[in-house]
DNA sequence: CTGTCTAATATCGAAAAGGTATTCATCCAT
DNA sequence: ATGGATGAATACCTTTTCGATATTAGACAG
């Protein structure tokens, strides 16, 4: 079976007449009788009737009409869609992100993106950022939103977001009225985390500046949500370290200060492998662009 | 776009090596990166990356995956489907039918045909026997079960039910005890009638008789079904003619009683146009006569 | 830098598609 | 009946296209 058979079947079964039906397809009567007969042989099953009282479908023709139109059509939208694909018109992305990005403006870049390309269908998943790594370098991901500062050859990234951490304190707390903290003040205060098996980016981190200024922190609660940690800070059960972002929470009863001195960065970076040319990619990296720092 | 475009794609997108892919193809390389090729002309998009990696799909070509996939298989099942049409496994029937052969065996032959072929579908549709007649002609039909005895050149039949017509009185009647009637006594007696707007072939044939014998009914009640039409008359609200199949209803506080005399005989013939080759036809004619009478 | 691997290109023979001419069957009018 | 007209099938030929063989081009490893 051929998709020639299928557009002269038909014709013909519209016309009911091969000589009509040969016109309108611009091939000549002959061809048109071997091509039905063709069609036939490799269905198993006779089409048409064609006796003196002219060309008619038979049951099983008539079954084959809607099926034949189907075939073609679908045809024609199989080629579209994937031309649709190729050119980022639909399509699907597969974007990681390690879960604090939800705080640190991914939600603008979903929307943003999503408004100038509604056909484009994002598959988010949230991973630790060495999972993306992985994932990013086997194509099972598009794109990744990571905390980690390597990147392996061959990869791209944009910054999306800097931001250093703050100490966070109950409001009644006697380092409150501070302008600036030292970390080292933290020494022996009741530490509230943020769980590792959340995030083990931050905690990390977090125990790591710690380390810098010579202390382990006592870790009195660990939570699994920034928010948590910021109000078991409100509620004066301890003190904490945490993204500023958090600061424009607006939660009551806590204060965010700055730390002495310098503390590194702690970046967002998109990240995608260079070669991968997808057109659904370039429009996505676009969208976060326009949301990124200018520094790098 | 060819299906031999689509089969070679498929084993290419699972292979991701020319060479290999044209093994299982049975042809050679060459061939099928020129078929590849042409594909993704037609298709408008690249399905492929070749480089020095490799061959893998791009995300147009992973997109046309299942696309390609579909329409073989659907090119098959339409195959299939149009093929045991032609068989007379599947397919459907228009079977016209007078309301009355509804008490005439034709529930029978339904039941037993479904039993047999399953997978054949019947589109019945209840009309007068001149409707069927005229679409019978019309190929809008393929079988009808008529009251009509006159049959036009091209037809063929069976008959179905052959049945006289008896008298039907209350049980409490004058004339109940009598094993039979001559047709002439109902003149005067309040008469039950089956609706004209109904079945205009009984109720026409029962005047008629009643007129050969010299009478016209006194029509009090006319309903719209024959079960009805007992009902009414075992109330002792008249008396009636009635298909003698009626007696099996079991209907208490009524009698049958036969007419004196000849009275001709009303039959149900199952009528085809005899040109008409459907298999499926064949299957339905052949459960239709298991029911026929021997007679004709 | 050479050998190996893989896809693309070049060229040729075979198969198949379509065109022209003709035949065959049927219907209609004479 | 019979000759003509109509419409599909068949015969035969030309052109296109498909696939095979041979070769080239590019990437990578030793």
């Amino acid at each position: 079976m051929e998709f020639r058979h299928l557009r002269y079947f038909l014709v013909l079964a519209e016309e009911l007449h091969f000589g009509r039906a040969a016109q309108r397809l611009a091939i000549t009567q002959p061809p048109l009788s071997l091509n039905i007969q063709q069609l036939e042989a490799s269905v198993g099953a006779q089409l048409f009737t064609r006796n003196s009282r002219g060309v008619q479908l038979t049951a099983a023709g008539q079954a084959f009409v809607p099926a034949a139109r189907q075939l073609l059509e679908r045809a024609g939208a199989a080629a579209r869609e994937a031309r649709e694909v190729a050119q980022g018109v639909v399509g699907s992305l597969q974007v990681g992100f390690a879960g604090t990005v939800l705080y640190r403006g991914l939600p603008q870049i979903l929307k943003h993106f999503h408004a100038q390309h509604p056909k484009l269908r994002l598959v988010l998943r949230e991973m630790s950022s060495s999972d993306q790594l992985v994932d990013l370098m086997h194509d099972r991901l598009d794109v990744g939103f990571v905390h980690t500062p390597r990147v392996a050859s061959g990869f791209s990234q944009v910054l999306v977001s800097r931001q250093s951490f703050v100490a966070c304190v109950p409001g009644s707390h006697r380092l409150a009225k501070q302008r600036s903290i030292d970390l080292a003040t933290f020494a022996g205060e009741p530490f509230v985390a943020i769980s590792r098996s959340v995030s083990p980016d931050y905690h990390d981190r977090i125990l790591g500046l710690c380390a810098d200024h010579g202390f382990l922190p006592e870790v009195s609660f660990e939570l699994r949500h920034w928010l948590s940690v910021v109000s078991v800070v409100a509620q004066g059960l301890g003190v904490s370290l945490v993204p500023e972002a958090l600061a424009m929470a607006g939660m009551p009863d806590v204060r965010f200060i700055k730390l002495k001195g310098e503390t590194p960065p702690y970046d967002t970076r998109c990240l995608w492998k260079t070669e991968r040319e997808q057109a659904a990619l370039a429009a996505f990296l676009a969208a976060v662009r326009g949301f990124a720092q200018p520094i790098e």
